[in-house]
DNA sequence: CGCCATCTAATGCAAGTGCATCACTTGATA
DNA sequence: TATCAAGTGATGCACTTGCATTAGATGGCG
């Protein structure tokens, strides 16, 4: 019957999570996921990267229905609190870490893929403008200090949560992920809302007063 | 002569940042370095691992030197501010942004390191007891709210600085990394000292009180 | 000069990789 | 029942990988 894709996604998870994207062969995958054959996995995916992407499939959209749902909830009440958006970044995410079903291994997956040089899967997955994670960004955006120079960094927090995520994924199952995740939303609320150190402010007005010629 | 060393090195340091550890055979390190040998990598370093290890330790030296001078500055004064040592942990790694001899290869490397599954080389290299990050964590911990659940988890702020770090390098060299460095530090502070929510600390005090039943 | 350690070069090989091809089974449908 | 698409199985091939072997070059030193 059609299980095999299953498996063989359920294999590919395991495998991928444990040794990196790059340390399993198609062959190793075809063969933990129980079928003798060779090829099944470029049967159902192609290759490796569509492989990677039937993973991602699997687990994205309830990590972007978790998120809206925060963010309705967020736009819906008064409260403009930096901490209600870090939540919405990472609890989604978190979430996957009690996730039976290959949970732990899509969120290290997902860490190895985030930073990596050469994108395996097209960046449009993971940075798709109608994403949650966009429409994440354009709500923090104004809750920032007015300061150029900090928006080019702040948005890392998404790539720092993943990654510490992963980390906590790897270190096997934990019978309560609660106070990890609230400690995690912490440390994202404080990046975002990092104070702008008088080195920093100085900096940025010496680089913005060479900008600007005029004013000398 | 004896160049062919240096020369490889400097092709492992390119590909490696370029494409990922396991995105280069060693045949194309050979190759790219000049030496139309097959071999040279394993003559010279044995393995991949040893190339690896090469490269490391032709860059820590410095950032190590300069780490402890920080320290030695940071002990010798009186004020304690956590920023000082949010820069002693960044400052040494930043001055390589700004190395032409590799340095912005070394933190790519560097970056992809120390989030893979499996450690690739000895951890020790990373974790020496005696390098300069084991004496920083020591200076560093008396600074922070004396919260059990925190310690865990604040120690990824070399986690956070290393990848930052290695994003910046890898968008290309820069006429100025100043700026980006004090934000950086920044950033990096406000992890250090990100306050504990009233979420968290209740968890906590739930998680300890679940651990000592004497106290119900 | 002659010797020898160091280094470079060339070839080859066993294992592993992705991938193609072809044959077989299955189950739904006309 | 006959047909046919979907899925599974097995074998082979061209290629790359790390690594071994062997031979040749280089240069310091007695």
């Amino acid at each position: 019957m059609t299980g095999t894709r299953e498996r063989l996604i359920a294999a590919a998870e395991r495998l991928f999570a444990e040794r990196g994207i790059d340390g399993v062969s198609l062959r190793e995958i075809n063969h933990a996921s129980g079928a003798k054959n060779a090829i099944a996995v470029q049967y159902h995916f192609k290759d490796r990267s569509g492989m990677i992407m039937a993973i991602m499939a699997k687990h994205q959209p309830s990590v972007e229905s978790a998120r809206h749902t925060l963010l309705d909830r967020y736009e819906a009440g008064d409260d403009r609190d930096v901490r209600l958006l870090a939540a919405a970044l990472v609890r989604p995410l978190a979430a996957k870490l009690a996730d039976t079903g290959g949970g732990p291994e899509f969120l290290q997956i997902r860490a190895g893929l985030l930073n990596r040089p050469d994108p395996v899967i097209p960046p449009e997955m993971l940075e798709d403008p109608a994403s949650s994670i966009c429409r994440w960004r354009d709500l923090v955006e104004p809750l920032l200090e007015a300061d150029a120079a900090r928006l080019h960094q702040r948005f890392t927090a998404n790539l720092y949560a993943s990654i510490e995520l992963a980390r906590r994924a790897r270190s096997g199952p934990h019978t309560d992920d609660r106070l990890f995740t609230s400690y995690l939303i912490d440390v994202v609320t404080a990046i975002l809302g990092a104070p702008v150190s008088p080195e920093t402010r100085r900096l940025a007005d010496e680089r913005d007063a060479a900008r600007s010629p005029l004013s000398h």
